[in-house]
DNA sequence: GGATCTCATGTTTTT
DNA sequence: CATGAGATCC
């Protein structure tokens, strides 16, 4: 029994509990996808369960994907018949395998993504006249989304009050739009699944039966769609084996409730609980500091989380003095960690908002650090994509409006609003769909129509496309559809069009030879089963995970990963915790599991920093700093408390100017940096009119009021040599020089850091 | 039909 | 500030 050798105690326990609801509470870095693994095989191998009656249940096709290759690694193969998934796929095959039985749909429907959804809505509000502004369309479709999240059809959404009445219609209308267009939302997908075990025992029971035993992953984020799902799917046999932890719970925004872990416990009486608390993963310094913070949470189970990995380094807390200063503090430490073997893959920077990885990416383009970000603007949400795959969406299902008003004028064939409106007008009339009607023009020459011969002419020549492609997408295979597609509507030069510049242009259609690829890769697949791969599937770019990189992504996108270094950034309130959950104790708890689950990503070593000021919606504004600052206990912290480094900012502060041009001389003190700030000295760019006898350079960040360097300049700069200004501008407070370098190329500088010395002109 | 301007807006986002 | 959506202009 080789495989269930290196388990420990309780893992061991969990792996082999008998058949029966189970529910392991993982702490941080316990091997819970260990114990998963280990447990499907163990079900396969002990209990000679046949491996199609087993369902595992993630929320990303990562997780998903990762499970089912270390089972094949184990396993010498896949196990055949093996379900591995996420909610959504899962759900989704179920429903296409029973699309004949589910009332309101046809087979071969589609999946909406949020942009389609948000469509839906704008054409739904428009339906029913209400004014967008007093019912912005993504607070609508939230309140829809979250209803479906609570298994509530539009029927029974309560109406207490007037937006709730609205959102009611809404949700109503939106609903008949979606099946007019035979197109499911992601929320649909869960719950019409429910739906269709309510509606039908006989095909809930044959479900039943064919999985056996179900285990789902990272269970404190399932919502009650979910958790209603696999409470129908197990209702018969009770094998739920459920893998979780409350304390990094972060998605209750999204319908996610911790809770569930709770019900499961009353669902089934006779659980069987094992809670994980050995940490493999992160120094007990580490872990003792993630302890103490998330102590302070009330209504937890508490967890006795511990490592063999003694001691180690303490964390790190620093002060900067704002975002620039906060970024270059992290680069310097990366740079000097990188000097001891760590390489660029082992730093992971956090951030509560998005918006804060611009300091930090500028910081390390500068620094000429490689490093990806992540999640950010999603690969499969840019336009080129949206575009093309539109185009494939609208010739799998001419009953999808949303993408035929995506494609009928992109790229432009001259048909304006008004012929749009008339083609829509006129479909209705013939009760067909905009698609076919306007494929009819193209192929019955008979047809009575309402265009202007040019107009009639520009839509048959789009309907002559799309039946030529619906006409061969039986035989062809997807990718060689795609490249008719391409060529048909000349995209290549469409976006030689639209492009701000060659780069934009090519980096566009880079994306769409991307996508091309992904299509030729799967040669074999229908394209009913492309597009939903497509729309369930989010990250393209996970492939070259392999990247030596630092990585920068958000708290949430850091779930489920590690790294030996972990930087923390922005802890202030108003970040960290976030400005819109310090009203509400429940939210902000969610946000100390936040700060919990960066903590406890770490394996060596934490960097926490935070910043004096900070820019809010174009001012800079003085901070606070977070208040979970408070419960990392300062024996295991490197350095002054925050208070101490508060002081010890201002001190520095004094000498900087707190308002654009004014300068408090009194307090200035001639005092070198208090904390530990390598970045390069500063040059200063003041005007000499605003220079003090006593003032000195080294601590001036303030804004250059006029250009220093000129176009064709030969300036020497320390690392890169001689080179000539082809650009320099004034951006906010530093001077952005743009350096060709016969050597190294083109480089953009920051005047104040670069230190460049201008040699002739 | 496309470019340009103005105005409002402003967490997190596994699918 | 920076972005995006809608209106307005050409």
């Amino acid at each position: 029994m080789t495989y269930l050798d290196g388990l420990n105690e309780a893992q061991y326990t969990a792996v082999t509990a008998p058949p029966g609801p189970v529910l392991v509470l993982a702490g941080p870095g316990s091997g819970k996808t260990r114990v998963l693994t280990h447990r499907i095989i163990y079900l396969m191998r002990e209990l000679r369960v046949p491996p199609w009656q087993i369902m595992a249940v993630t929320f990303t096709n990562k997780a998903a994907r990762e499970m089912a290759q270390r089972i094949a690694r184990l396993m010498d193969g896949s196990p055949r018949g093996l379900t591995v998934g996420t909610f959504h796929s899962i759900c989704a095959r179920i429903l296409r395998r029973e699309g004949d039985n589910l009332p309101g749909y046809e087979r071969g429907f589609v999946i909406f993504d949020t942009d389609d959804q948000i469509q839906v809505v704008k054409q739904t509000l428009k339906d029913l006249n209400l004014d967008d502004k007093k019912f912005p369309p993504y607070k609508m479709l939230n309140n829809i989304s979250n209803a479906k999240n609570e298994l509530i059809p539009s029927e029974e959404y309560a109406a207490t009050n007037y937006i709730s009445e609205v959102t009611r219609r809404v949700y109503g209308r939106y609903q008949e739009i979606l099946r007019a267009n035979n197109a499911m939302d992601f929320d649909d997908l869960l719950m019409n699944v429910v739906v269709l075990f309510d509606g039908r025992p006989d095909i809930l029971q044959k479900y039943q039966e064919r999985y056996q035993h179900i285990l789902v992953d990272e269970f404190q984020d399932t919502n009650t769609a979910q958790y209603g799902l696999i409470k129908r799917l197990a209702a018969a046999h009770h094998h739920v084996f459920a893998v979780g932890d409350s304390d990094q719970s972060i998605y209750r925004w999204r319908g996610a409730d911790y809770r569930n872990i709770n019900r499961f416990r009353e669902t089934y009486p006779d659980a069987q609980m094992v809670l994980l608390e050995q940490n493999y993963r992160s120094t007990q310094i580490i872990l003792d500091v993630a302890k103490s913070v998330i102590k302070q949470n009330r209504n937890r189970v508490h967890k006795d989380l511990f490592t063999e990995r003694e001691g180690g380094e303490k964390i790190v807390v620093r002060e900067a003095y704002d975002e620039q200063e906060e970024a270059s503090l992290i680069v310097d430490t990366v740079q000097r960690l990188m000097l001891e073997n760590y390489s660029p893959r082992d730093f992971a920077v956090m951030y509560r908002t998005n918006a804060q990885s611009r300091a930090l990416e500028e910081a390390f383009v500068r620094a000429n650090i490689p490093y990806r970000l992540i999640g950010a603007t999603q690969f499969y949400k840019r336009r080129e994509i949206k575009d093309i795959v539109a185009y494939l969406r609208l010739i799998h299902n001419p009953a999808d409006t949303v993408s035929f008003n995506r494609v009928i004028n992109t790229p432009s064939r001259k048909i304006g609003a008004k012929t749009q409106d008339k083609v829509r007008a006129w479909a209705a009339q013939l009760a067909l769909s905009p698609a076919d009607a306007v494929v009819r023009l193209a192929t019955d020459p008979d047809v009575q129509h309402p265009f202007t011969a040019r107009a009639a002419n520009a839509l048959a020549n789009f309907g002559d496309m799309l039946h030529t492609w619906q006409t061969i997408r039986e035989e062809a295979a997807v990718g060689d559809l795609l490249d008719l597609i391409l060529e048909g509507i000349h995209y290549r030069d469409y976006l030689d069009r639209i492009a701000k510049d060659d780069d934009e242009a090519r980096d566009r259609w880079a994306n769409v030879m991307e996508l091309r690829n992904v299509a030729a890769l799967s040669a074999d697949v229908s394209l009913e089963d492309f597009l939903e791969q497509i729309a369930l599937v989010s990250d393209v770019d996970a492939l070259d995970e392999e990247e030596n990189r630092v990585s920068l992504l958000t708290l949430h996108a850091a779930k489920g990963l590690e790294f030996p270094v972990v930087f923390l950034t922005g802890l202030e309130d108003g970040v960290l915790p976030h400005t819109r959950s310090l009203d509400d104790s429940e939210s902000l708890e969610e946000e100390r599991r936040l700060f919990y689950v960066g903590i406890t990503r770490a394996e060596d070593r934490v960097y926490i920093s935070h910043s004096f000021r900070r820019m809010f919606y174009g001012n800079w504004e003085a901070t606070v700093p977070s208040r979970f600052l408070r419960d990392v206990p300062s024996e295991l912290v490197e350095g002054a408390s925050p208070a101490v480094q508060r002081e010890q900012t201002k001190t520095r502060a004094s000498s900087w100017d707190w308002s654009s041009n004014t300068r408090s001389s009194s307090g200035w003190k001639k005092e070198k940096r208090a904390t530990a700030v390598s970045s390069p000295k500063p040059v200063s760019a003041k005007p000499k009119y605003q220079q003090s006898p006593d003032f000195d350079d080294d601590f001036d960040l303030a804004a250059p009021q006029t250009a220093r360097y000129e176009t064709g300049q030969k300036v020497r700069h320390a690392k890169f040599g001689e080179g000539i200004v082809i650009e320099s501008k004034l951006t906010g407070n530093d001077e952005e020089v743009s350096v060709a370098f016969p050597d190294v190329g083109i480089k953009r500088l920051a005047a104040s850091f670069a230190r460049l010395e201008v040699i002739g002109d």
